[in-house]
DNA sequence: TTGTATGCGTTATCAA
DNA sequence: TTGATAACGCATACAA
């Protein structure tokens, strides 16, 4: 049950001996404003301890300075780093991100977004689940910028900034038949996001034209548990494979772990791994696993500098396609 | 740039054919309005794709419903668990988060104080940093609560939530003497914050009422990689340690890796290895790692109730202590 | 239950 | 450069 407790510009003004008009100039960045006003000002907000209402001057504005980053399984490695770089460039660039958890239910996308429009966020950055039409219509209409990151997804208006992860999942089968494997697996969760189906289809499109099978694999979510009930599939056939691209880092610690530990195989000599993601634990000596590395400072840099940028949202085309890099580690022959 | 592309209740009351009023009064849990009239300011609503602004509505209420979440390194596990737990109870409380990073210069945790109270914030969750005086009573002052995460800080004021670091590092040592041990080692990071100092201390107090010595080491940032380090310079002494607590399970992953693939030290049969947090990583069986279990969701569920509390801020003794629990894993001999 | 009027803390406009 | 005044969108005291 908050009182009066903040103290605001009429009050500094009348400390100052000024008009709230000359407390507003000395805040406002570009502003003509006397040098001793300004002294005076100051030193009264100091004493005071004014600090400029963001509420009222986003009101005013029309410009809350917000960024609503929207997010699910917001704690494991990828998502994590994903976040703390996005954070770090929006207040680089003068922004605030707000934080909202869709880990509940399906539809909680479209209310985070609702709630991105009550706060009147300028821009929202949508890291997973995909948003209703209808929804992200609403927000565009009510100027709110979009961003959506490896969403794949074919509406107008949103920046949509997406890895390569068909052509990066081609590599992986040269790099195994390289190594001299032949029996490839593509072991997923079932979570079907369009990365991962990427992946998925580009590893057996890409073995196709090399005129090699693939077993593909798919369960639960994606996480460490997965990749340990994937490897406890794939590593019980009569036809053992030699080779796993797994798509996802998360599911490729868990398929590892299970591999040596439970069923004593040897990496890289009788099977090769490759994940995605590069997450700090893939570069971990247990695992030093062989993945793709996602540009995430370049993909937070370009998000918000496309959100920062002036020039309406006609910027030609608002889609952004990055090559993830492939990090050579010892899960892979060879290299 | 933006426009004026927001539909406010103005325009929704006059579609609906009411006053302004009644469009708010609709909007207000609580308010007395007839259903006829509900019904047709609601479609009137959809209509137009009205949505309360909470900018607004926090200027009036003088209540915003931001609540701040400071957090350096917040893409470490631990802490990426705790901001989700956060994030979770705040919304499910009705409040959202937003989201500052201090991991740039060290008055940064001031400055994101400083832009708390610029967002109105009805309160400020400190995860990480200690803040100056001054400024926490600032935010005191204005009405702003504020909670203090394993900071251990003797401000009053803060509602201050710790775990019993020394107490649980006592039991490590009866763990250690347990499982024969008697050269013990504490592996710390130099970040010196209260929580890893306290267990140091516990630990070394634990031990030297037991008669035994503690080799004390200290490396670098609280990370994997000086927990590689720190095994380098403990695992090359003449007298070798059979017994290692690391600050923090970050630490003892990489305590762990370069144990075992850099000096083929067998755990736990040659060394005893226990940490701290209970991270995902530490139930990986590449570490199944014995460790103290923080107590996140109860943690942020605690925080969060005391920030809605309505009963003022005396609430008596606004300081809560938990136990962390001690997770038998395989790194330990006996258990 | 409903409408009217007032105020929340800003910034933008305009005249001085 | 400065100050008075009008918005911004909402909630609420009060009168009807």
């Amino acid at each position: 049950m908050p009182q009066k407790p903040f103290v605001s510009a009429q009050e500094v003004a009348e400390r100052a001996g000024v008009s709230r008009s000359a407390v507003s100039r000395t805040f406002t960045p570009g502003a003509s404003v006397s040098p001793e006003t300004r002294r005076r000002v100051v030193e009264a907000a100091e004493a005071l301890g004014y600090h400029v209402n963001h509420l009222a001057r986003g009101l005013m504005r029309n410009e809350s300075g917000i960024v609503c980053l929207i997010v699910s399984e917001m704690s494991t490695p990828y998502r994590a780093n994903l976040i703390r770089a996005m954070t770090q460039q929006l207040q680089n660039a003068g922004k605030i991100a707000m934080l909202i958890n869709t880990d509940r239910s399906d539809g909680s996308v479209d209310l985070a977004l609702r709630q991105a429009i009550r706060y009147r966020a300028d821009a929202s950055i949508i890291l997973s689940g995909m948003p209703d039409r209808s929804i992200t219509q609403l927000c565009l209409k009510n100027g709110q910028r979009l961003v959506l990151i490896n969403r794949d997804d074919d509406q107008q208006g949103p920046l949509r900034i997406n890895l390569d992860d068909a052509e990066a999942a081609g590599r992986v089968v040269t790099a195994f038949v390289r190594a001299g494997c032949r029996r490839l697996a593509f072991a997923n969760s079932q979570a079907g996001t369009p990365s991962l189906m990427a992946r998925e289809h580009g590893f057996v499109a890409a073995a196709k034209t090399m005129g090699l099978p693939v077993r593909v694999e798919r369960h639960g979510p994606t996480d460490y548990e997965s990749g340990r009930v994937l490897a406890q599939r794939l590593l019980t056939l009569s036809e053992r494979p030699d080779a796993v691209f797994c798509a996802t880092d998360l599911l490729a610690c868990g398929f590892m772990d299970a591999a040596r530990h439970q069923f004593r195989v040897a990496i890289p000599d009788q099977l090769c791994v490759v994940g995605f993601d590069d997450i700090e634990q893939a570069a971990w000596s247990s695992y030093d696993l062989t993945t793709f590395a996602q540009p995430v400072e370049m993909i937070a840099r370009e998000a918000v500098a496309w959100l920062v940028n002036e020039s309406g949202q006609a910027a030609g085309d608002d889609s952004v396609r990055f090559q993830p890099n492939l990090v050579w580690r010892s899960s892979v022959r060879g290299g």
